[in-house]
DNA sequence: GTATTATTGCAACACAGTCGCATTAGTTGG
DNA sequence: CCAACTAATGCGACTGTGTTGCAATAATAC
């Protein structure tokens, strides 16, 4: 699995995504942690998050992975169908609660799905 | 607008296109075209071909950006709300018949939804 | 054919993310 | 509480995708 001991480092990301409204990029969280906390560190532990279902991701524009708080995951795999928003002006992501249909394949077998939407978001509308 | 003369190049990567069955990374373009074909002219290329919708674009795993024609999209924006598949194993990319329904937002304006599907294509399942 | 300028090739760059390895620090058992 | 074990960390070097400035080339219009 993977979490094991508690460490600051691990304390401090969490606490970062659970202040958070929106999903953080490696770069963003990193913003809000202590300038101290390695940026490979960073990485590990959003990759063992990950892994562990604790956050999952969703690549956005630039290449650019988010995370975000799993609400209904599990280590057995990522399942949310929730839908994804990028605003285009301001670049922030944020998890809708919004459903997204799945189509049925019978050619693939779908364990995981990533629905980014992009646009506007209202701030930056007006 | 942007595309204008109808060069060698650009008539290597629609035709590499047109022949392929799947989305292509830039990486995988590559690999179908003349050694000689430089590397940041295909990169060009493929920004102008989507910029000009004739290509759209999909990213999929470590963050690789992969390209497609385009069958329904204007210069006006990519309004393609097809789905994708990416086979965890073989990574290949797939543009689907299905269109996914996308989820009316009041906060927000969406011009562009991204949906890819992650699974086992038919061929990595046996 | 000549002038114009889009396209190209090249080399250097930017940046997200990874990795090997030595060091540090949680955790467990006594 | 202490020692042993080993997960987690920091560091620096490294990948790999994609970008950019600039000079050279080549498609197009006249």
């Amino acid at each position: 699995m993977g979490v094991h001991r508690k460490t600051r480092n691990l304390e401090l990301v969490l606490d970062a995504f659970r202040n958070a409204q929106e999903a953080l990029s490696a770069q963003l969280l990193m913003e809000r942690l202590p300038a101290d906390v390695n940026r490979s560190t960073v990485y590990r532990l959003l990759n063992r998050l990950e892994d562990d279902g604790v956050v999952h991701s969703i690549l956005a524009s630039e290449n650019i992975k988010f995370y975000a708080l799993c609400k209904e995951c599990s280590q057995s795999g990522h399942v949310h169908s929730h839908a994804h928003f990028q605003c285009t002006s301001c670049s922030q992501v944020v998890c809708l609660e919004q459903q997204v249909a799945v189509p049925i394949l019978n050619q693939y077998r779908v364990d995981e799905s990533q629905v980014l939407l992009k646009g506007q978001c209202a701030m930056c509308m007006r």
